[in-house]
DNA sequence: AGTTTAGTGGGTGAAAGTGGGTAATTATCC
DNA sequence: GGATAATTACCCACTTTCACCCACTAAACT
């Protein structure tokens, strides 16, 4: 049975900008990855975790797009150029780039959330921040979304 | 014979976070899940457990999703942050997570609904306000549901 | 009444999370 | 190109948490 990451996770940033990937994620992780992920930026101000395998369909897809495109091109460079691939040590740690920091507003504290194929890492503040401003017209948008999925 | 969970229980949760699953759950639960749940929020004030493989379905909708989508993944992060896989332990109980308890506003007395393929659980006081404030107009609108489904 | 099953409580050792030192590798500078 | 600095990888150590085990009581069944 393959599982997926879900739940989430208080957990901090060492002096040396090591993350510890949870137990749980750890062992949901498909021994295939060999204990890699690729760190990038995400959508939204916080950084995401794609195991290795995953990540390399995200780059099949991405090169599905047009190298002719201004637009295309610039999609793809803005989230290749960020991408890190990094693999945890014995404790379960992965090295954060400072760059992906900086940009994920992150110093220690962090919330680590599971996305069943991948992973998120936000600033906790932050993820609050954004989902306040939306949580009012999101009820009301969520509601279509919801009809289509059965729970 | 698979499957099918009904009736409701009035169990407690100890120290520890620890639920009680009823016997008659548990057994009436697939070994493919290999006694395993997932435990989440529901769109009441109270807490779901899915049987692993009925969550496996709701994970396949969501993959459907766009990640790309700003909407799309705050609904998947909505959902998915919440839903903690657990395996019962040998006396047939999972331990429940602090949020998901906050959440529910359950503290130590629950009521253990089966809700044919997965199971609700409530703080008993909870579901009598709701029920309570729903009870008035609550014939009239189970009325609609004749359209959708016919006994 | 005795036996089995279910529900609840609690102790303990292994695992998880965190911090930090040192060697090895890489980068920088002269 | 070689010495030195900086970064990274690999270990070891400490604290806390949690999964696992044992035990007790109540209820159901025979």
């Amino acid at each position: 049975m393959n599982l997926s990451f879900t739940g989430e996770y208080n957990y901090s940033i060492d002096q040396k900008g090591r993350l510890n990937i949870p137990a749980k994620f750890r062992k949901a992780l498909d021994p295939k990855n060999s204990n890699t992920f690729v760190a990038t930026r995400g959508f939204d101000p916080s950084l995401i975790l794609y195991p290795i395998i995953e990540w390399q369909k995200v780059e099949q897809q991405l090169l599905l797009l047009s190298s002719i495109k201004n637009k295309d091109r610039s999609f793809v460079r803005s989230i290749v150029r960020y991408a890190t691939i990094t693999k945890y040590d014995s404790q379960g740690r992965i090295q954060i780039p400072e760059n992906l920091l900086e940009y994920s507003n992150i110093n220690k504290e962090v919330l680590v959330i599971g996305m069943i194929n991948k992973i998120e890492i936000w600033n906790k503040s932050n993820l609050d921040k954004i989902e306040k401003k939306s949580s009012n017209d999101l009820d009301d948008s969520f509601e279509d979304l919801a009809n289509e999925i059965k729970f």
